[in-house]
DNA sequence: TATGAATGAGGTTTCATTCAT
DNA sequence: TATGAATGAAACCTCATTCAT
């Protein structure tokens, strides 16, 4: 235990604490973790998590608007308008899901915890996650526009593109996790090519119709 | 509150306990929730929980199991091993849908809930969470095998394939609920013109490459 | 568990319970024992306590009153008017220390824990205490008598005898659990041994001044 | 209830909670008193009790722990080695009921309540309760052994006259306090007289044959 | 600023006791 | 009579939060 913290700049300090907020929360979820672990694991004590972040329920969307951010800003990143649509496409699901694999606490924070916990944190926390959603439908987006700009999918079949990526990958990442022996690459290259196995299983006439 | 005690058949209570409870955690997650709450919407008193089930853990195990067999028992009906394959494989899929899309509570509980909650679950949840996910995989090899039995896809990619199916229903559900002009059917109409799409455009040129 | 209980008479019902509680009571103590417990002790139903004792508090007085009772009875059926006086003292301390060491269940009630349980206890509780007492101060003037009558000890002196006589048993007995190759003989021996030496070593001038 | 917070050092508050918990306990035993009981004869809220001590069992393990330190210490300090025998004894059984009587407390905490509390306790509690016993013991041998060192009574029949000492001690504080005219030191008068009746009685021919 | 000390509020759990058959 | 079903009350314990240094 320090006995007297050094005087940090207060930007520094706050990241410190929800850097630790982060990964306390996504290993022992919300209410398991107690705000003494979160001020333990940043090595300050507690007063000072409600100096700087006024209360656990802020501290925790904090946590969610701080890798939402980073969400968003990976997602950004990874669509380039100059693309060839479809190629854009996949490599922005591919970025996507590498973050989701190789940030498994931001992750686990955002979506899975954030959903089940019940009324404080509904709005500032759905909104929060909307705008990850609404980054990757733009992905989507751009990722199925032709290179003049006009659209194959509907916004509204964006949106059920953008979903079934985000539960794809939540669910994949699970499935990651009990089979060390594949890496998401492995993975992508299996669901790619699960891919083609039904593109062609339509085209020799076994037609998914419902 | 009902006035005066009003004597039930122990298998009845039980039953009227665990409905209750499942409603509860899914709307409010598992420590949110508390056991008075469980009572009250049971319409009945806090011991009695207790007589009957334990303690909260153990109730809410008692939710897992139980909203485990139901599904199990769901997609285990859809799957008609004489049906063409494909054509299996959608139906299934659809039922699959259309469970979680009309149990929102059952699947909060089953699929949400029982992932992020630590120590005291791992084990019975994992193994209740486990059962649902071996039926879908299952589901999901009976609908990609050839009338004779050979199978089209490998085991490893039939797992792929139904952790696809669980992710991306559980995150359209979501979708679903942010939209009540959609139902389950259209929403199902819209996925299956979507992979249309993608096998068109593949089949013009624009390859999903690696 | 038996379906439906014999009818049997309350005299003998009642017995089976206090029976049953006293076991229970010596070996777990008051509070922590619960009258279900003692209920299926006695192989009856938790109800039939409250009909036949009315609430656990009674259920414990009338161990200590049934318990004072057969004690008071085994001192004073040790006590023989005829015999010389000292005789009929050692005789009747012999008595008394058997019987606490062949029925601990009865002493523990009785002695070691009625005394520590707090208020609604003290006052009944304190008068059969008070009745066990008061016979073997009886036992002690007795034993202590000419047989004229006349008395050799106050009475006061002769309650300060019954009640070391008192401790001293309780005190010894727990020993003799500790040492399981003694019996109450071996240690009875023991002390009149001590007590020779003590007056031999008076009578050669150690006295035992102040 | 103190109004303001009172900003205490650990230790201090630490002792204090003891303090009130012999008192609290003594009086109420163990299961009878509650912890919120304890924290307000403490002047502290009940939290307080957790922080410092961790459970009600702990708390009352600690005060066993005390208080046979505080025994052990008194007895220790009572044995002068250089005395001659007899007085030895005579002087530390003085000095030990003394204690007793005037520390009631401490005294019903560490012997009557230790040996009726059933499990949890068993380990630790019987051990402070043996080291206080081997005290006495200790004492017991010093004060009858002659100047050069040799015994006069076995290691075994120490411990006989200890748990005598014991159970005595215990007996009569409970008749000095039906007695208040009465004191210690008037009590081992007629202790001490009473003896000396039994040595005349035995030379006279009164013997106490067994 | 930074923290050890302190507490209010609330949750899980148990159990003596009663009701209704 | 005898008992399974049901509950009110209270206990232990935890934790977010604040106070005072």
């Amino acid at each position: 235990m320090v006995s007297k913290q050094q005087r940090l700049p207060r930007e520094v300090r706050e990241r410190q604490m929800i850097d630790a907020a982060v990964r306390v929360f996504s290993r022992s979820g919300y209410h398991t973790a107690s705000v003494e672990e979160v001020a333990e694991a940043a090595g300050i004590s507690k007063p000072m998590v409600y100096i700087y972040l006024g209360s656990k329920e802020r501290l925790f969307t904090a946590c969610i608007h701080r890798e939402a951010d980073r969400m968003v800003e990976v997602v950004r990143a990874a669509v380039h308008p100059g693309e060839p649509p479809e190629l854009g496409l996949w490599s922005g699901l591919r970025v996507f899901f590498c973050f989701v694999a190789d940030n498994r606490d931001s992750w686990a924070v955002l979506y899975q915890h954030a959903r089940t916990q019940g009324e404080p944190f509904s709005k500032e926390v759905g909104a929060a996650r909307s705008r990850v959603i609404d980054e990757i439908t733009r992905m989507v987006v751009a990722g199925t526009s032709l290179p003049g700009g006009e659209r194959i999918v509907s916004q509204r079949d964006a949106e059920i593109l953008a979903r079934i990526a985000i539960g794809a990958a939540d669910s994949l990442t699970d499935w990651l996790l009990e089979h060390p022996e594949e890496s998401p690459e492995s993975l992508i290259d299996r669901v790619t090519n699960l891919a083609l196995i039904g593109v062609e299983r339509y085209n020799t006439g076994d037609v998914p119709s419902a």
